[in-house]
DNA sequence: GCGGCGATGTGCCGTGCGTCACATCGCGCC
DNA sequence: GGCGCGATGTGACGCACGGCACATCGCCGC
């Protein structure tokens, strides 16, 4: 089934591209829809293909030598993913899982690899995505090393808020709290009581679904272990 | 002051380069020797150059929020490094600091990221050491994830072995306690303790300044957890 | 030799938090 | 409505480990 025109311009990795070969991508991907939980990629799996998020939400998660689960990073509407594999030929480093439902595109490993390296121009926005991804495992590693429990959930919560338009920090759709334990490495009921307490400070506030982080800066000191349970 | 030709020959982004280039190229690089302990690349510098190392030994090190040093990766001699704020025109993530006396070669910016990206040979080998750094990043992510610090201790031991062409495996020149102890999120007295507890076992060995794993799958156990202290 | 410094080894104490156990809540489904 | 299941909240217990304090060791310079 080829993936419709438009859904495809809506992928950062195709910006630079031609309409003509757009069309000719568009033959060749296959469209799927995921559920909730469903797994999209196997870790360990070798000549997956290249994968594109037209909608919904993804996680990468891996699991520790000794089982336990550990969330790494998300997938967001237009990114593509599985594109280590196809770059170094090894096989998959991590699971990736929707954790909303989802709609992806692949692309199969040939076409990717010629996709990705054709042009300067594409190989330099993968190379901005590869950058990205450092970054961003940079900034969750920086967070698994706080000393504390409760600085690490605190942290988190700082990396998953999102600044609204009109200057709210809020964090839409927040993870379940085992979701959380498991990106900073605790337990579910440390992230409960860890937001129970920033609740009954008003550091952060319900509203509705989401939450609003109210008193950043509180929050931040929160991180840096001058405010805490204990601490006033 | 230049290059040396050969020397450039043995860093592997210029393998499949012409030698008229590589001589070019050889002009306008320069050679620097730095220290144990010297800062090589700031962490938020921006306009950094492209970094080989030529001789020694690395390390990437950052910063917690709360100001506490994690070390992260290790540059080994022909690597380069200081490609990330070249990818993305951002500032550099994280410190550079040699562990060990080094020499490097530094190549300029607009150089490096024409050399980068010219050919999609190049930009696929920058792609591939990327892809590198991701693997080497999910792993040590997996150790820091472990629930208990003699867990991530005798995981970490694991990654820095080597396979020795006879079969051994080997940790050379072992991080100091304190080193370690930065890698996986400990303390250092705790990391004093759990060599003590591998060696009382003889799961490692002291060999000169060497540590020699010598039961490779009991260490994996204590990984596990099934092997510990207070567990037989 | 000696002095200094960084790395290592070890005892002890206090506590953060992992774990178990159970109550409650909210939502979708029949 | 009522049932079931996953998410959330909360108390109690115990121990691993972070932190401090101090001893020791090995190495380098002189």
């Amino acid at each position: 089934m080829p993936i419709l025109i438009p859904i495809l311009q809506g992928l950062r990795l195709f910006d630079s591209l031609p309409l003509a070969r757009l069309a000719e991508l568009s033959q060749t991907m296959t469209e799927r829809k995921v559920d909730r939980r469903e797994v999209v990629v196997k870790r360990g799996e070798a000549n997956g293909g290249l994968g594109f998020l037209i909608e919904g939400r993804l996680q990468t998660v891996d699991f520790t030598l000794d089982g336990k689960e550990v969330g790494i990073d998300f997938v967001e509407v237009g990114d593509f993913f599985g594109e280590l594999s196809i770059i170094d030929d090894q096989s998959a480093p991590e699971y990736v899982i929707a954790v909303a439902p989802s709609r992806i595109a692949m692309l199969d490993r040939e076409r990717a690899r010629e996709l990705m390296f054709s042009t300067p121009a594409s190989a330099e926005a993968v190379a901005r995505r590869l950058a990205m991804r450092m970054r961003r495992a940079a900034r969750q590693r920086s967070v698994l090393a706080l000393p504390s429990s409760f600085q690490r959930v605190c942290a988190q919560l700082g990396l998953l808020t999102e600044q609204r338009p009109d200057g709210q920090a809020v964090i839409q759709l927040p993870p379940t709290h085992q979701e959380i334990a498991i990106m900073v490495n605790t337990s579910r009921e440390t992230v409960t009581r860890t937001l129970q307490f920033l609740l009954g400070l008003k550091i952060v506030i319900r509203v509705g679904p989401d939450l609003v982080v109210a008193q950043p800066d509180t929050l931040k000191q929160a991180v840096d272990g001058v405010v805490g349970p204990g601490k006033g």
